[in-house]
DNA sequence: CATATGTCCTGAGAGC
DNA sequence: TGCTCTCAGGACATAT
């Protein structure tokens, strides 16, 4: 389930693409429901039709092709969707392409871009202009990866929800998903169903630090791929991270930082939360930023 | 307004 | 073996 070191890897993966023209978009022939596509893909290829690449952005867990004419194409892989310069892991469940013309010498750019989905629940959507501004990015928190520690606790201090809860919540921080929400409150301590209104500056600090440490590292391995093994880079290669995860899917496993089988499983909004009932007490353990980037590093 | 729940979807794995 | 059931969870719509 892509979340943003997956989404940014993707992001990477795809930059060949930049400067390139789009000859046609399309959906491959497709036995599944269609993905939801804004407006239809008859006027979505129209709009994009020979017009060039011109950057490749992401805001949180969305990937965003910025196009000549202020066009946005934005992609939701949600669940299970990828973004392709290689072939597909199956032809069925492919949704969406996009057919290229390299620019220039660059003789050994990608001559199409692929969105898959083997669930579908993925989104592709074309805006115009301000429209990104409007319908996308002020619906959403800061980038993840940008955030700090003052902004995100004047958004919670007052919110009576679980820290874990909060942020899932796009509108609040963007990018961070059920697996990574784990490991960051792990590396800072801090138990999972604490309320937001009752953490201390310090604490809020520490989730800032070490929701950077985790998704800069995330990002240096390239992403998880699950068990399912569904998720892959550009390239369709798997990821790496899921060697280094602390907590997440190891109940009843020993904690790597305690040396206790203390890692545990419980249900925080219908969504699985994993963590140490030893390392993450409520009024918890305060380790500094040395701590946290110890042991990040002895990975 | 803040928060909670239901829904979409497929394939893996469990249990019989 | 093959069937049915449950589960995974991102984001949005709807309910409280």
């Amino acid at each position: 389930m892509p979340e943003l070191p997956e989404v940014e890897t993707m992001r990477r993966g795809v930059l060949p693409i930049v400067g390139s023209r789009i000859v046609a978009a399309d959906c491959p022939p497709c036995e599944r429901r269609p993905i939801l596509m804004r407006p239809s893909i008859r006027t979505i290829a129209r709009q994009l039709q020979g017009r060039r690449i011109e950057r490749v952005e992401r805001l949180g867990k969305r990937v965003i092709l910025c196009i000549e004419g202020e066009l946005s194409v934005v992609i939701e892989p949600r669940m299970t969707g990828l973004v392709l310069l290689a072939d597909p892991p199956t032809r069925e469940h492919l949704r969406f392409r996009l057919q290229l013309e390299p620019s220039g010498a660059a003789f050994d750019a990608p001559r199409e871009l692929l969105f898959w989905d083997r669930r579908g629940l993925g989104t592709v959507r074309l805006f115009k202009g301000a429209e990104l501004e409007q319908q996308v990015r002020s619906k959403l928190g800061q980038d993840a990866l940008l955030i700090d520690a003052e902004s995100l606790r004047e958004k919670l201090n007052r919110s009576r929800r679980a820290i874990k809860v909060a942020l899932l919540d796009q509108s609040v921080v963007a990018g961070i998903g059920n697996l990574y929400a784990a490991e960051l409150l792990f590396l800072a301590g801090i138990d999972p169903r604490s309320r937001c209104d009752q953490l201390t500056k310090a604490q809020w600090k520490r989730i800032v630090m070490a929701t950077r440490v985790v998704l800069e590292d995330a990002i240096a391995h390239e992403g998880s791929t699950l068990s399912d093994g569904t998720y892959r880079n550009a390239l369709n290669q798997s990821g790496g991270y899921q060697n280094y995860h602390r907590v997440y899917d190891r109940a009843d496993e020993i904690c790597p930082r305690c040396g206790e089988d203390s890692i545990r499983r419980i249900v925080q909004a219908q969504r699985s939360t994993f963590f140490c009932g030893v390392c993450q007490k409520k009024r918890g353990l305060h380790p500094d930023v040395a701590e946290i980037e110890v042991s990040t590093s002895l990975e």
